[in-house]
DNA sequence: GAGATACGTTAATAAATCGTAATAAATATT
DNA sequence: AATATTTATTACGATTTATTAACGTATCTC
């Protein structure tokens, strides 16, 4: 749905039934809000964000609900997202948000990341469906609604899985870096994990290695390519590879 | 043309159903919900479903979001539904559910239903907004999600309004009545009130006319048309019009 | 430098969902 | 009985979102 709209005052509906979503009119489909979602979170990786990487990006998602994956399908909603000014692309094919878009973006975000925190505090939800029960809700939440739950979870600054909430007044921990550059034998507070990896999710709950949890390096073995740490009564093994995803702060 | 060769068609397609916007495996696209359940909602007020039925009942609804609201358009739904066979239309051009749709149907009333209890009981939403933004939510409920729900509403068994849930163990009050059919000097209790007219939901809430609350009638005018009504400590005043969308049960 | 590969666009097509205009059929009104 | 109204369908067009196929450019490899 595009923002430019005719004025046309013959549609005349009763204004008092808009009041709590004013600016619904604005909203964008549902589509388009994906990949706005999508290129911010290729952003939030240091991924350079391009028609192909999106399209790969696309075929990783759990969901795909129809979503296009293709690259001709991914060029042509590029080209459309252009056309509302939510994005544009430089001479190197990079596709990058204007103001406008990367605002959205960050509501859209913000959406997500609370109504994660909303299944997982409050109605209970297992972490491992957090994310894709997330991605469904995230277009579904009007300003009003984004407000009643902001109170309700008492104005939460991260995700579930530690990820700022664009918006609150998230301050990032000094000295976060990933899994794969600590030193042995020192105190961590884990900072961020992977929201989408479902199997990995399931290996974090079960371990109740989770954002907040203190972890204790007791082997970083280049050789085999794996870390060990120590974390309550028990220990976890992760792969170089899986580390880079996993953020943490000295304790 | 008679009506005799329905199966006429040059629309047929396979039933391997590929819907572009469809959200999951089984699900149906959100416009095909949204026509499902406002066919429920006419069917529960005793409205004859037809096309234009249909068209009239979608201009009343407050959200729009691109629903479609001409009777062509309507039709067209209805020739898609038809062949995905979750509804059928008789002879007399009355559009009913089949099984398979209406089971679908009472699904997504559940949803809304649910939602509206989340989003009043648990998240303080204001009653009157809650139809907008469960009509929202309703389609974006997967079944696990529902399962959470459920839970945490305590397998509730009506809507804020009273209205029943699909699938619950709801068992309905003895001798509930509309309010212009109460008698003079009695007490009753509200069963069920509209849930979609903001103007009216608001002077429900300002008075604490409420499912479950006990009301005594007080007056009751045919010659003006009013009935007037003893809460608590005020009165409220209705029109004999909109008498007939409140239930009540004797007390 | 030639060929393979990756990347992006364009073209042609399909389906869902909307709209307006014209029309056919049934019903109501005068 | 003639006319008007309601009702649903058909015809046609637009937009969004997707697909596959074909085709230029780069870039990388040998």
């Amino acid at each position: 749905m595009s923002p430019s709209d005719k004025e046309n005052n013959s549609d005349e509906r009763h204004p008092s039934l808009y009041l709590p979503f004013v600016q619904e009119e604005n909203r964008l489909s549902m589509a388009m809000e994906n990949y706005l979602h999508s290129i911010l979170r290729l952003q939030e990786r240091g991924v350079k964000v391009t028609v192909a990487n999106l399209s790969e990006h696309f075929k990783d998602l759990p969901i795909s609900e129809g979503l296009g994956t293709s690259i001709p399908s991914v060029s042509a909603m590029i080209r459309r997202l252009s056309r509302e000014k939510l994005v544009q692309t430089n001479s190197d094919k990079e596709i990058d948000f204007t103001n406008l878009g990367l605002q959205l973006a960050n509501g859209i975000v913000r959406r997500h990341r609370l109504a994660e925190r909303l299944l997982v505090d409050v109605l209970g939800v297992d972490l491992q469906y957090a994310y894709n029960e997330a991605h469904r809700l995230e277009h579904a939440i009007s300003p009003y609604l984004e407000h009643r739950v902001v109170e309700i979870l008492q104005h939460p600054t991260t995700c579930p899985f530690g990820h700022p909430i664009p918006g609150s007044n998230y301050v990032s921990k000094k000295g976060t870096i990933t899994l794969d550059q600590v030193e042995v034998n020192k105190k961590y507070v884990i900072d961020k994990i992977p929201e989408n990896i479902t199997a990995l999710l399931e290996y974090f709950v079960e371990n109740k290695f989770l954002p907040g949890s203190e972890i204790y390096i007791k082997d970083f073995s280049d050789s085999r390519g794996v870390i060990t740490i120590s974390l309550g009564d028990n220990e976890v093994f992760f792969s170089m590879e899986v580390s880079q995803l996993i953020w943490v702060y000295p304790n």
